[in-house]
DNA sequence: AGGTTGTTGATACTCCTTATCAGCAACCCA
DNA sequence: TGGGTTGCTGATAAGGAGTATCAACAACCT
C-alpha cells in the first residue's frame, strides 16, 4: 500500500516532478525554516506519507522503507506532528495512525470500511462544546474529535435503508 | 487515590451498605444477567473503580489490588467496557483511562489540571456532525469526542483574565 | 573544502496489554 | 446441601508500540 522511496521517485516519468515531490519540498522547507536539517531519511518518510491516500501507521512506513531505521521513522513522524505538519488519527478500534495535513484546526471523517479519511474543517462544534463546558463550570481549552462512518464508495446502496445508523 | 478492597469494605461502618456497594451489586448483577460469574476478583476491581472519583488507569487498579492478578485486572476492565458498564477516556496526552458509567451515549469533560471528569450528555453535536459528514458523501455511524479544560476548582480566578485559553 | 553539530541506525530497553495453561471456585442441579 | 461442570484466575511468558543510547555519519555554515 505504501510506495517505496524508489516507486515514488520513478512515478515521475512523464512529469519532471511528481505531484508529491512538491509536497515533500514544502514540508522539508518548513522544517528547514524551523532549524531542522533536510536529510534523506526525512525526505523518504515524508514521501512515503505523501504517497498515502489514507491514514497510516508507523509500522507501515517502517515496512515500506527498510532502508530507514525504525527509530528514525518514529522520530520523523513525531517531528512532523510537533511542527504541525502531520496529525494523528485515532481509529475506532483505538489504533493510532498518522496523516499529512498542514491545515489548521480540523477533524477527521474516517471510513470504517476502507480506512479513507477526509478533513472536516467547516464544523463549528467548538462554540457549542464551549457552552456545554461552561454550563458545568468548565473552561474549555481543547478537544479531540473523530467521526466514523462509511464513505461514498463503501456505502451499500446510495439511498436504500439497510445502511441506516448502525451504532 | 484508589482505595484498597479493605478500605472499601470498612467505610460502611455507619451504614449497613456503603454507597458504592449498591453500584457494585448492580454491575455484578448485570454481568450475571449476561452470563458472567460473580467472582471475588471482579467485585474487587469494580469496587476499586466505583471508589474512584476520576478516570483511572489499569495500573492504578493493579497497585490498589495487589491481591488480584494483573491479567485479571485487565480482563475485568475489558469485560466492563465490552458490556457497556465502563467507558474508556482518552487524556490529552494520549493516555487511556477508564471510568465507570453505564449511561448511554455521552462524552467527557476532562480537567487538564486535576484529572476530574464530568459526563456531558446534553450536547447535540451529533446531528451537526452527521450533516457535515453527509456533505462530503459520508454516512456517519459513530464518533469519538473528548473535551479538555479546567474545572471550577482549577480555574485560577473566577472572572479574571489570566486563565484565558492557554493552548 | 572543512569543521561543527544535528541526525542516523542498530540495539536494547521500557511500558502496556494479551496469550497460555494448570488449578481453582462459582454455579447448576439433584 | 454436596458434587460435577466449566468459566475464571493467577503467574509467567510473550507480544507490540514506542523510546533511550551512542558511536559514526553527513548536512550545513563559513
Amino acid at each position: 500500500m505504501i510506495m517505496t522511496a524508489d516507486d515514488i521517485r520513478h512515478q515521475g516519468h512523464d512529469h519532471p516532478r511528481p505531484r508529491s515531490a512538491a509536497v515533500v519540498d514544502d514540508i522539508v522547507a518548513e522544517l528547514a525554516r524551523q532549524g531542522y536539517r533536510a536529510t534523506e531519511p526525512r525526505r523518504l518518510v515524508i514521501s512515503a506519507a505523501a504517497a498515502q491516500g489514507r491514514p497510516f501507521t508507523a509500522e507501515e512506513v517502517c515496512a515500506a522503507l527498510p532502508c530507514v531505521g525504525r527509530a528514525t521513522v518514529f522520530r520523523v513522524l513525531r517531528l512532523l506532528v510537533d511542527t504541525n505538519q502531520m496529525c494523528r488519527v485515532l481509529r475506532e478500534d483505538g489504533e493510532m495512525r498518522y496523516r499529512l495535513s498542514s491545515a489548521g484546526h480540523h477533524h477527521h471523517l474516517l471510513c470504517i470500511a476502507c480506512g479513507a479519511a477526509v478533513d472536516l474543517s467547516g464544523c463549528d462544534v467548538e462554540s457549542r462544546l464551549r457552552e456545554a463546558a461552561n454550563a458545568v463550570g468548565f473552561r474549555m481549552s481543547g478537544h479531540w474529535l473523530e467521526v466514523y462512518g462509511r464513505c461514498g464508495d463503501c456505502t451499500p446502496s446510495p439511498d436504500g435503508d439497510h445502511q441506516t445508523g448502525d451504532q
